[in-house]
DNA sequence: CGATTCCTTGAAGGTTGTCAACGTTGGTGG
DNA sequence: CCACCAACGTTGACAACCTTCAAGGAATCG
């Protein structure tokens, strides 16, 4: 790259002055379950998370429910989707949220038009491909232990860069059965793991409370399955 | 929205602009399975899709390798992985490929800093997300057979749009082994799948070439389960 | 022709889903 | 205060799906 610094520093300046669009807005609260669109104002907006976990689903024709993304406080909600033309995603609270609201007529166009905020939004939108990927990767090739060591270490590591958490330990507002929508994996079967790595004292996963025994061993399963490996290349 | 019709004209305005820039550049080939940061330039560039295919992957610390997208010709590459420090994923060609590069310093901070063809970047940005969703919830909620069909149904949907298909039947520059890293499937088991389906007549997939048979019965095994079903709720 | 990669098939075993039942918790109203 | 209810968590038995292992066939390219 050219010149990192300047791109680095007119990020920052796009964060920033995104910050200030949505404190300058109207706030609101939601309760837990309830669906983004519905609750607050025009279905097409973006949302800013000032406190409280969000996740976005899709419903499959089965009936059941695929979450894509889970959002901690301080997360942009609704980037990805403002631009298309079928809402086929929604939104929902994990727990009571409150959440900034900008409608999409005054944002997205004047965001765009200015280069510094539409870089940040670029960065932002790049940042929620990856958490896909990463979460594709996973559900694609680990088994269920690898899955939800991934998303205990996922989400430890985004509340650790928010300064949300210190010690190895936080606030996890999900039932087994949104993991379970989350890994692609059933509720009865999430429940076997969570005990089986509660058991080998590698993650006390209870009372939506996540508490971290053994990094390095969680770490592990993250990315090597427990098998013969390491001589794998 | 306020205004969609100006939206949608900005955007192909944007469009248009992108696909300028594009044809003024600089134009390689590649052979099959060529990465494209090693092989092009700069590691760090936004590249357009000619003629060709191709995938981005991550690599599993196991020793395997996952495909979270698949590019098609016209597609635009590496507009979500330019803004992030480390490049965690790759690109390889599925088959011989035309394409044009435009270095990153040149491209990026030209296209943010004017608001059609940034909103272009946005949109295809959320595009692109669409397409990880919609792979997540096929992996995450069908079993082997739901997953081949959406793919093939996915990419089938893709090329007609493109026109780059008329009839029912499009080439598919894939090996059985790449549908697995696509999919989260072994190779074996694709095999399997793919025999069964060509067996029932819903889809006839061999020597690189789809043949879709039953347009009907493909689309519903993407979505609902061959189970009881359907009185879910 | 040999070498490599890809496709194909069978048998065995493991991971995960399904079904069913029960325990626990928290909130509500009599 | 207690009964009741609903949602969530927990556990066992069994079946289905998928992987692993192994081996051979087919196609492509030097």
């Amino acid at each position: 790259m050219k010149d990192p610094v300047a791109l680095y520093d007119e990020l920052a300046l796009g964060r920033r002055k995104l910050r200030t669009i949505f404190c300058a807005s109207t706030a609101h609260t939601l309760k837990v379950n309830e669906k983004l669109g519905a609750a607050v104002g025009s279905a097409e907006a973006v949302y800013r998370l000032r406190a409280g976990w969000a996740c976005q689903f899709r419903e499959l024709s089965n009936g059941g429910r695929t979450i894509v993304d889970i959002y901690i406080p301080g997360d942009l909600i609704g980037l990805d989707t403002v631009l298309n033309t079928r809402p086929l995603q929604e939104v929902l609270t994990l727990c009571a949220v409150t959440i900034e609201e900008v409608p999409r007529e005054d944002t997205l166009m004047q965001l765009m038009a200015d280069r510094p905020t539409a870089l940040y939004v670029a960065w932002l939108l790049g940042q929620r491909q990856r958490r896909a990927d990463r979460l594709l990767a996973a559900i694609s090739g680990l088994d269920a232990r690898g899955r939800l060591a991934m998303m205990v270490l996922d989400l430890y590591t985004r509340l650790r860069r928010r300064r949300l958490t210190t010690g190895p330990i936080y606030h996890l507002p999900l039932t087994q059965v949104q993991m379970g929508n989350y890994l692609g994996l059933t509720v009865v079967h999430i429940n076997r793991i969570v005990r089986s790595l509660r058991d080998e004292q590698i993650v006390n996963l209870e009372k939506n409370c996540v508490t971290i025994l053994d990094l390095e061993r969680l770490t592990i399963l993250t990315g090597a399955k427990p098998l013969i490996e390491a001589a794998g290349q």
